[in-house]
This record gives structure tokens, sequence and C-alpha cells, in this order.
DNA sequence: CGTGCTACCTCGCATTGCGAGGTAGCGAAA
DNA sequence: TTTCGCTACCTCGCAATGCGAGGTAGCACG
């Protein structure tokens, strides 16, 4: 199974967590996925989230220059936005229930 | 969130977790999904799913009469299958431990 | 000046769930 | 008998989206 399948979906929940803890910038948002464990997540994936969110108002952005190389684009959540994580999370929530439940059906 | 895009890279899990209980066919399968908790899961998925899964020796099939309407096509886990299935469930496991790490930031 | 890191971006492919549509067997109701 | 509803199978083509590949640039250090 391919995380990159997992990840579908998913992402833009993943994204908008991110930004929940603090604005943020799309460089920065892939390392903390990783971190976290996304291990493989490409940065084009995440532009590209990053572009969607844009588009449908679920994050602003402002530019800001930095020391250590170019300026960088930082995403804030929207109101919008953060309403969206939250119904993202209970419908993630939801379905991980439903997928525990029939990993574990084979004991029946 | 749409639930379809969560369950792309999922339901190959899904399915093979259903065969693990027993030798089954398509239509019930999408029964027992949806009774499961995906409700919406659509009928062509599941049997696009079984085609890619026979396809790749993950599951054997073979037919059988039913007093209830048209023959059934039942399909088996192959050896394949069943270590497939195995390490899909980690896969899942650990993707489902990371975002479950992402949901939590917010709250530092 | 070359190397490596930060930081942004675009293009197009591959995967795959699903809606729409179709075929057919069977039993019960009209 | 005809029609309806359920069971049960299938195909076609669209839509969504993660990613690989490729490109641009600023900055610091040797």
């Amino acid at each position: 199974m391919d995380d990159s399948q997992l990840l579908k979906g998913v992402l833009d929940l993943a994204v908008l967590s991110v930004l929940e803890s603090g604005d943020s910038y799309g460089y920065e948002i892939v390392t903390r996925l990783r971190e976290a464990g996304h291990e493989r997540v490409g940065e084009a994936s995440v532009y590209g989230t990053l572009r969607r969110l844009h588009n449908d108002d679920h994050v602003s952005s402002y530019l800001e220059p930095s020391d250590s190389g170019p300026h960088r684009k930082y995403y804030s959540l929207t109101t919008n936005g953060r309403r969206r994580r939250r119904e993202d999370a209970k419908t993630w929530e939801r379905f991980v229930e439903t997928m525990s439940f029939l990993l574990n059906q084979e004991k029946k």
C-alpha cells in the first residue's frame, strides 16, 4: 500500500492542522509533515494543496522577507479554514473507526 | 472533506479485510462495507477493486449458483492477499498515528 | 565561483472512486 | 402475463489529487 494514496483526501486536513498551531509557509509545512511521520510527502503536493486551500478561502497569505534565503509566503487559517478543519477532523475520526471495525472482523 | 477521497488507497485494505472473515462476492462486500460505516461506497469502486486485486493475484475467484438471483462470483484471499492485508494494516496503523499526532498539534 | 541550503513555482502523468448506464435471473404482486 | 423490486454482474469515462521532474532565485561559505 502506498502512502501517497492514503494521503489523498487527508492532506488538506494535515496542512490545516499544521496551520492551527501558527502561520507557516510551504517549505516549513513540508518539513513539519515529514517530521510528524508523513516522510514521503512531496513538495508539489503541499504547494498544490495550499493553492487549493487559498482558492477556496480556507487560508490567506502574506509575504515576509527571510535572512536565510528568498522571501517566504506565509499562510494563515481563515475562519472558513478553521471550521473546515473541525469538520474534516470529525469526518476523519469516523472514518478511522469504520476501518477499525473492519480490520477486526477477522477475529470473529 | 469527501469520504470518497479518503477511501482512495484504503479500499483495497477494506475489501481484503472483509474477505479475511470468509469468501464473499461483490454485491455482498458492498453491503458489508456500507453496514460497517462506509455508507457511500459505490458498487463500481468495489468491482474495480476486485478486478485489480484479482489481476495482482491477491484474490482468486469461482462461480456459485444462487437461489435469489443470478450466479455469484465469489472471491477468496490468496496467500499473497493475506500477506498484503497484514502489511497494509500496519501501514494504515502507522498512518493513523501520524495523523493523530498532527491533529493534536493545536493544543501546544 | 561552485556548492548547498532555503524557498518558491509549473507541467503532466498515474491512480482510483464513482456516477451513469446496461444486462439478467428470480419471485411476488397486479 | 406483465410488471416490479431485489439480487448480481459488468463497462465507460470523468474528476480529483499526490508526485516526479524540472526550473528560478537568494544567501553564505569555502
